[in-house]
DNA sequence: CGGTTTTGACCCGCGC
DNA sequence: GCGCGGGTCAAAACCG
């Protein structure tokens, strides 16, 4: 595909002028070799092609070779950032089909338990609000979609979608007192009674993990309480005041795997090899975190509720067991990736009653069972069979479902597109 | 010399 | 109000 679109792109550019502003622009930069070096792979090809063009006999280069070249280099140049672009939109849809994708599961789950325990969970409801101030259900708002009024009788969570970033959907989280809610749109760095989501990974201490792929600074170290290993406390140090911080623990119980916890959103762009984890801490909040449509309530009266979670990443990290606190103060979402990396999800017994074996009401391990030969493609196209099913079977499913992912796709088509422009032209940075 | 790590002091929220 | 514990600060040490 990236290939055609520059051949589409070097066809179109035959029919500029030799010379004109943006010529000059790159003529200077060809000057600089590194420059050839940030290739990628499609346009390597094409480059290749465009060499050998130049060694053709001169009769045929009609006396301008470096006008020539200059061309061809220019159109290199353009193919180049189309194809970036391109693939940072790829990257985008992958990202957002796979937030999706959990929150299907996630809405048939909550479906399927509102509808057994709708009596305990109205009782819930009526005993939270005569609870004042306190308990008030936390819903999502979007800081470009202020509404005071909804906000000042709804403590909870704003969501921002950071448009200066560019690895996607990168959110922050912060808990709003009552009263505040307009100087906290006015000043968004405003720290100040501010709580963030946060998401937790587990994973083995070979891990891709270990290296996230940013840059942070310790600045300190901690022995918790009922854990000997120290608490080591990070900040991203990739930019300038940038929020970021993590928190990396050895589990007591088993210490080969450390506990990694992220907080906040970067403030600058990252490189690629910190988007993978990125993505999946982005996502993971995504899935989790309330929904204009959905409210931490939803998650019943349990301290922890446990999902499987699809991850971004890719195998043998695609799967996680999810468990997300729902605490209105500090929502954490710990994704654990130290289960053995063949242990799929078994989707082939959808029976009504077992349409989602979840919660695992922390005993996943021996609620898996195994296939250890699925692959992710697979159990995708096992997935679809599944909800196809579950939402022939039962019409109110589909309400549900649209209004459980009404806010993450509502008059969202044109911010893909707005993130794609909002994509790097350059590879470094 | 500038950036990072170490580490004791300090801050602050929470439960009693 | 007090103590506890998690989180942060900041000065000194360290390092390339
Ligand atoms: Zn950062």
């Amino acid at each position: 595909m990236e290939e055609k679109i520059q051949t589409m792109k070097l066809l179109e550019l035959d029919e500029r002028p030799p010379y004109d502003d943006n010529n000059k622009d790159l003529q200077n930069k060809i000057d600089e070799p590194s420059s050839f070096h940030k290739n990628t792979p499609g346009s390597t090809l094409l480059l290749s092609l465009s060499l050998n063009n130049t060694t053709q006999p001169p009769h045929q280069i009609q006396g301008e070779p470096q006008i020539q070249i200059g061309n061809i280099r220019v159109k290199l140049d353009e193919a180049k950032k189309e194809n970036e672009n391109l693939r940072g939109m790829l990257n985008l849809v992958n990202d957002r089909c796979n937030v999706l994708q959990n929150r299907l599961l996630l809405a048939m789950h909550m479906h399927q338990s509102s509808s057994l325990s709708q009596n305990n969970h109205n009782l819930l409801l009526k005993e939270n609000t005569q609870d004042a101030g306190k308990s008030v259900l936390p819903t999502r708002q979007f800081f470009d979609e202020p509404s005071p009024s909804n906000c000042s009788k709804n403590n909870g969570f704003a969501i921002v979608e950071n448009n200066e970033n560019n690895m996607g959907r990168n959110l922050a989280c912060e808990y709003i007192n009552e009263g505040e809610i307009n100087s906290k749109i006015e000043d968004q760095s405003s720290e100040v009674g501010c709580r963030r989501a946060r998401v937790s990974i587990r994973a083995r201490s070979d891990f891709a993990f270990m290296v996230d792929g940013c840059q942070w600074r310790k600045y300190g170290q901690k022995t918790a309480k009922g854990n000997p290993c120290p608490r080591a406390y990070y900040r991203c140090s990739m930019g300038t005041s940038c929020p970021v911080r993590k928190q990396v623990q050895r589990c007591f119980k088993d210490e080969s795997v450390f506990i990694t916890t992220y907080e906040g959103n970067h403030n600058h762009q990252l490189p690629p090899a910190a988007k993978p984890i990125a993505n999946l801490t982005s996502s993971a909040l995504n899935t989790f975190l309330p929904t204009s449509s959905t409210t931490l309530q939803q998650y019943g009266n349990n301290l922890t509720n446990t999902f499987l979670f699809s991850s971004p990443l890719s195998p043998p990290n695609s799967n996680a067991i999810a468990t997300f606190s729902p605490s209105p103060t500090c929502p954490t979402i710990t994704l654990d990736f130290t289960l053995p990396p063949s242990n799929y999800l078994q989707f082939k017994n959808h029976k009504q009653s077992s349409l989602l074996p979840f919660p695992f009401q922390g005993h996943y391990n021996q609620s898996f069972e195994v296939f250890p030969n699925m692959i992710n493609n697979e159990r995708k196209l096992a997935l679809v069979d599944v909800v196809s099913e579950a939402l022939e079977k039962d019409p109110s499913l589909k309400e549900a479902l649209f209004s459980a992912m009404s806010s993450f796709t509502n008059g969202d088509s044109s911010n893909i597109i707005n993130k794609q422009s909002q994509l790097p032209s350059k590879s470094s940075g």
